[in-house]
DNA sequence: ATGAAAGCGCTAACAA
DNA sequence: TTGTTAGCGCTTTCAT
């Protein structure tokens, strides 16, 4: 007879003082009840099916000896963690933080809970985000991934929701998007209003949908314009590189009178660009941010920019994500976001 | 004889093709071999027990269907979940991100996971961590808590190591602290090495022992200064509240030359409220943060600030944490700060 | 209204 | 070198 490396809990005396945890068992001990009544009782299905006066025994058993389910157990009982994987680029940028933030919010509700994987940039994303997770997941939530990112997702043949991603080509089970589009124009339909007519987009140097669309739709808006141009700098997605974009955008002949950016990392290179060069914003130089994280009004002036649902479209995701886990259908809505208009666009210079 | 849910896997054909994911039993018979073996195999620890060949086979077979452990089960058997939980106040803070990179990556070598929970702050604080988290764990880490939030993370029952926080008191099994009283020295020192005689202390109204140390600290170093005085101006760790906090400081008559800033958040506000004052920084007045957040960079003029080693105090805590979990003694250690100065202070005005 | 028993997928002790 | 077996703690069906 193998005996295993702990020899059976048998012959524990009921006094139930077992060496770790204590278990259900310990619990149905203490109560003299069955393992099964602890469950019903404790799993909250037991009206109708045990008497309330056992269920108080067992319950106050169970919070004697401070009972605390064995979620591996569970887990492994039901074939399912109850439990999302949430891959973003990055943490320290705030709108994923909130994009967590509303994911967990959601998840809290229905018992569910959120396990992290800011997906290593510099490290190179050949790292496996399930071993890494090393979570039992019921499915997955990506935001704001890059496509060749999303391909490793899929391998994990879990129900993958995407945010902030194109909605075409890969078929996770529901895509949560957000206008970009819209708000880009409304960024150009805010400055050409007061009157902007050269234009720079410092543009970040990130293959990813969303930035390929605010790209695409500013160009749109400005070509719609007559006499407006547009041209474009890039800069890696940092305060430091953005400095030099923006700096390499307003020495340009004739200077620009706003520089649009992709985001109000972006944006506040641009500022200190503008700073530096002995431009004032927006006296002389309108900015715009995108996001509007809250780095967007701890600069002065603070910026106009667009502000987007984070904590909405982490809620939306998860949200869709339960719906397919239980069988329902998952609806995919594109949330709508909104221009801020603050301290750092203003009418262009009279004599540009 | 009770017939579960799933009524035993036993008549399967070999073709194993099975409905759901594949376990260590199909992978076990599609290499004809037991499913020890398999366990032995792919748990890496088979040389000099399975023969090359068979592992070669074991391995193929895995590969072909996919094979993914089954986690739950794995940490159900082990009793152990490789997995901790890492509390935190808030995740917007990007002190408390890098806190969280830093013990990701100890906690990645180690094969072991990370998973969040941010304190809710509005919700109060009584919501458990270990419920919401839904994963199994092995230990916390807790960073910065205030010491009501800290005593719901000790009933849990696990090991619990504490960052940045008193090491008085609590008996967390470890305690990983930053040197913070050094760093709010070393920027006494250098405002009063450049003649600042009037501060302001714009002071996080929150009760941590980060920021009491910071306010003693400060207290006692300019004490020390003939002719040096200091008032202190409370505020809520927002730039919306520091703003009002620093106008009301820098209303004062007589107006200090110098604000000392908690957090490089409260210095973003201050800087707001200067130059709503017409006063420049740094010519006008000084200003200091604390943290070096990536915001101490964005603004212009940058941040004179203390910067925190964030991801070493995160990679500390966790290692703090695996030495514990596997029996070995757990250094506790306090890590240096430093001052770094940048265009945010200069001397004081000449007429002071 | 309650209990007995089976089994989720895995690992490890032991037998062969 | 490989297989057999027990059992981690839980939920659920079925029997009582």
């Amino acid at each position: 007879m193998a005996s295993n490396r702990r020899p059976g809990t048998a012959e524990q005396p009921r006094t139930g003082t077992s060496s770790g945890r204590p278990t259900s068992r310990d619990v149905a001990r203490r109560a003299s009840v069955s393992q099964a009544t602890v469950s019903l009782v404790l799993g909250g299905k037991w009206e109708g099916r045990v008497s309330p006066r056992t269920a108080e025994t067992v319950r106050d058993a169970a919070q004697a000896l401070g009972y605390r389910p064995n979620l591996s157990a569970r887990s492994l009982r039901l074939g399912r963690t109850r439990t999302a994987l949430l891959v973003v680029p990055a943490l320290t940028h705030d709108y994923f933080a909130r994009v967590h933030a509303g994911a967990s919010r959601i998840a809290a509700e229905h018992d569910f809970g959120v396990v992290l994987y800011p997906s290593p940039e510099g490290i190179g994303p050949a790292v496996d985000p399930f071993g890494s997770a090393r979570a039992a997941l019921d499915g997955v939530i990506a935001s704001s991934m890059a496509p060749d990112a999303l391909a490793a997702l899929r391998e994990g043949g879990l129900p993958l929701v995407m945010l902030d991603t194109d909605p075409e080509g890969d078929r996770a089970v529901a895509t949560v998007n957000l206008d970009i589009a819209d708000g880009m124009r409304q960024v150009a339909g805010h400055l050409l209003g007061l009157g902007h007519r050269r234009l720079a987009h410092l543009a970040a140097a990130v293959d990813t949908w969303t930035f390929g669309v605010r790209a695409h739709s500013l160009a749109q808006a400005v070509a719609l314009e007559p006499g407006a141009e547009l041209r474009t700098e890039p800069s890696d997605l940092s305060v430091e590189d953005a400095l030099r974009g923006a700096t390499r955008a307003l020495t340009a002949d004739p200077r620009p009178t706003a520089v649009i950016c992709d985001d109000d990392l972006l944006a506040a290179g641009a500022c200190k660009a503008a700073r530096r060069l002995g431009l004032r914003v927006p006296e002389d130089v309108s900015v715009t941010g995108f996001d509007d994280l809250s780095l967007a009004t701890a600069l002065e002036p603070e910026l106009t920019t667009v502000r987007l649902p984070a904590e909405a479209v982490g809620a939306a995701g998860m949200r869709a994500l339960l719906d397919v886990l239980a069988g329902r259908e998952a609806n995919a809505p594109v949330l709508p976001v909104q221009l801020v208009r603050r301290g750092s666009t203003a009418e262009p210079p009279s004599e540009s």
